[in-house]
DNA sequence: TCAATGCGTATGTCCGGACAATCGAACTAC
DNA sequence: GTAGTTCGATTGTCCGGACATACGCATTGA
């Protein structure tokens, strides 16, 4: 009977460049997560020892265990012990990233088309200022979008943003995400505290995506910060669950 | 005008207990992480630098380093070159952990009751023998529950798991989770992928949860993986809409 | 008055070493 | 043959130091 294997030490070939501005540790696990990516360490394989994989790549064992500790973060390695440190058997995605429905559909190769409904600003209510962190009444933004793929209805966004933070154009936004525009106007996004749920359409709501009333939606409400820790979005999405669903890796904090 | 302000540095009391056996970074990082979430040290306090607090506790930096690392790992601290270490503004709760319906609900105050409908062995199917990584038609546990709180059903459970892991015990599982179990039984979780959807309940769906044909329902499916990346669990849950929704913090991973 | 420069400060990266804790397997004794 | 023990291997923890890098602020110059 094939009993449980435990396979063999693999080396392979790893450099790094100290001329590089990129730090060695950074250098060093990108290059075994790319093996890893690759096929080139099969899961379950030993990574050899630290100490000689150090040697062998003339750094220090400190450097090389900033290298594995990152990818252990991630999810892809695991230490044990006197045993040493092998990659996981499980297909690890990704390990849930704060990712923009934009961006998701972009990698699944959907080429997402967005239509702007609504760019205005109107005063808080007392949910959005909540969330925002802003006095109820006051100014934000508020932008509603639909998201389209292959011509069809899939989600309905409708986001909040406090004011002053970066110029809302309507056209930039149909042609990109909102996540993409934060970043590129030099908001480092940081958390996001995400609520999803399950309700039956509205009228409105079943005409604007296609659906019949009464049919099942997913929804989900996020607020996301920054790395100063303020508010710098609130939205309230609507999905229609026949065409997408939230995938996503957990991993146990140890 | 009241501007952006930066909280001065706050001194508070720590110290290390060097003849525990509880590593030395982390009594420091629990004492940091208690002093956050007990209100000491409040968001955007600096927390002066690392060099001098290493010297007041006795500690070299490499350690008071990791300490601060871990809760920059959690989201609660935020590193700036040049500028220090500050405490996030955002009421940062904790980054997602996987956590169990059954702990959600108890931590919730909610003191979940559970129902065993069913708890037998069954051949898997195509989707569960995938999910699990075993051999269609072969031998897997299978657990239907039935998850009430205030005698109300919540949700519907039916989980898959590989034969000879522990025994499925029915009074256990109405007592307390099957996360609980496995941890009692010495499996070491590490990691979940999971996909969160919505549909229209069928006729025996409606009537099992109490609700009525084609109410929503949230749908979630999940295997999960212990830390040798073997597929431990695989469970399709639905759950009533109107009495629970996923709520989780994210972390963007830099 | 305003912009460019320089400096202090704090974190980022990296080194080399030391000892402890734990796992697995070989070995020994019964 | 089986149970207990010893031992090597490997990661976990910790130290003390060194230099690089980036940010904020004060000074300087136009």
């Amino acid at each position: 009977m094939p009993k449980p294997e435990v396979d063999p030490t693999v080396s392979l070939e790893l450099s790094v460049d100290r001329s590089s501005p990129v730090p060695l540790y950074f250098q060093l696990s990108q290059q075994l997560e790319a093996a890893i990516e690759h096929g080139a360490l099969t899961p379950g394989s030993l990574l050899g020892n630290e100490i000689e994989l150090a040697a062998r790549l003339g750094l220090s064992r400190p450097t090389v265990r900033q290298a594995i500790q990152s990818l252990v973060d991630k999810g892809l390695l695991v230490r044990r012990r006197g045993v040493g440190t092998q990659v996981v058997h499980s297909k690890v995605k990704r390990p849930l990233e704060l990712s923009s429905l934009y961006d998701d559909l972009e990698a699944a190769g959907q080429r997402p088309a967005t239509k702007v409904l609504v760019n205005t600003v109107v005063p808080a209510t007392a949910e959005v200022a909540a969330a925002l962190g802003v006095a109820e009444g006051s100014d934000v933004h508020r932008v509603e979008r639909l998201r389209l793929t292959h011509g069809e209805p899939m989600a309905h966004l409708c986001n909040y943003l406090p004011p002053g933070l970066f110029d809302l154009d309507t056209g930039q936004l149909e042609a990109t995400g909102l996540y993409r525009l934060m970043r590129a106007a030099g908001i480092t996004l940081h958390s996001a505290r995400q609520s999803i749920g399950a309700r039956a359409a509205t009228p409105h709501e079943a005409e604007r995506l296609g659906e019949d009333e009464g049919a099942p939606l997913l929804t989900m409400e996020r607020t996301t910060f920054d790395d100063t820790g303020r508010a710098v979005e609130f939205g309230a999405h609507t999905y229609r669950p026949s065409r997408y669903s939230f995938e996503f890796q957990l991993l146990v904090r140890s």
